[in-house]
DNA sequence: TGCGATATGTTGTCTTGTCAACATCAATAT
DNA sequence: ATATTGATGTTGACAAGACAACATATCGCA
């Protein structure tokens, strides 16, 4: 869906924005005029702000409803859509430090959410999966989420989720083409660090 | 821009979009087919995950070459922005809690970015505003976040910005009153705790 | 005039995620 | 066969933000 393109002989002209359309300039108390980032046309400040206020809320309601916060929330997903994952993996795919991954299926191990198969070919990884219980709570929160989800957007058409959608994976691609060079040009051949688009 | 919506008498089966629409469903190794959200298709799900890449990115390089943090950064803006702000003030506006807002700005006027301005009226708050210093960081910094944010949102027409932005601020009113409903009912007459849409 | 209510900011404590260091097992090379 | 290397997970120390409790100054009202 997000459409094809070709990486190499593009201008960077042709397709880049003007500055001015993120900008404001306010007048400062003594003379000067200074600019910066305006808050309702900066896609970045709004992405932030808007997932700092979702992500709080949604915290704090798992929290006191269920007893979980928001990073067990995302492995009982995590855990639904790859059953039998390791720390590296739900760490990669959920973008979330592999410290936090284990100490994270630690606690849900301890309330009998999770269980830990058997250990991998490696020696040291195993693969989690959900219990009954775990499915079953993933259950209950998930027709909690869809609920929020759906009041959430409304008044999208499901052609502006899919058009949202399409825009933040583009993001997330360019944030993965912007990180991949910085360090030293290129070094790695083709890191899949990206999540699973 | 976002349109105009009635409160009260609108049917919600009229515009509530099909839960389907986020959802993908993995065959389990045992006989269940479980439901999940879908990371490609579910908004916040992928609003979450690129704010929190995005935030980390950021966070790094403005520590390591400017030695200050993403909250010093809001802040800088905010100030830039809104000079003469008070901690409430600030602390709504960019939706962070005003105790991180307080020590924020202890923690800037130590490096002699900020300067408080005179008690208010009230005996308590007093504005804040930025010191050459901390313009000339400010500026700085913006270059950077400009030449940041063009490579992210690099194959986007200024209607693609736009939209997003839109897309984002109705996302965040629906938040607001999703938040004002909930507690019970109604209870507070009009607490503006939205930031500055 | 004085007492309580309200607003605002600060401080304490907790949770959570990150970074760095470490431990452990398999695979590989010598 | 043994030592080295690499991958993976765990642990510890730290920073940042949230929430709650507290401090303090002004204002309203009796």
């Amino acid at each position: 869906m997000p459409d094809q393109k070709d990486l190499e002989p593009r201008r960077s002209q042709e397709t880049d924005l003007p500055d001015e359309l993120f900008l404001v300039t306010m007048e400062d108390d003594d003379q000067a005029a200074r600019s910066t980032l305006s808050f309702s046309r900066s896609p970045t400040v709004l992405l932030t702000f808007a997932a700092n206020r979702f992500g709080r809320a949604a915290s704090r309601i798992y929290q006191e409803r269920y007893g979980v916060g928001v990073m067990d929330w995302r492995m009982l997903v995590m855990l639904t859509r790859e059953p039998g994952a390791t720390v590296t993996l739900s760490s990669e795919t959920i973008g979330i430090d592999k410290a936090a991954v284990s100490r994270c299926l630690q606690r849900l191990h301890e309330k009998g959410l999770v269980s830990q198969g058997p250990v991998h070919a490696n020696g040291r990884s195993r693969g989690w999966s959900l219990t009954e219980k775990g499915h079953a709570l993933h259950a209950t929160i998930l027709a909690e989420a869809l609920e929020r989800q759906r009041h959430l957007f409304a008044g999208f058409s499901p052609e502006e989720i899919a058009t949202l959608c399409g825009m933040l994976t583009r993001f997330l691609e360019n944030l993965s083409a912007l990180q991949a060079k910085p360090p030293e040009e290129i070094k790695a051949p083709a890191t899949s660090q990206e999540p699973t688009p």
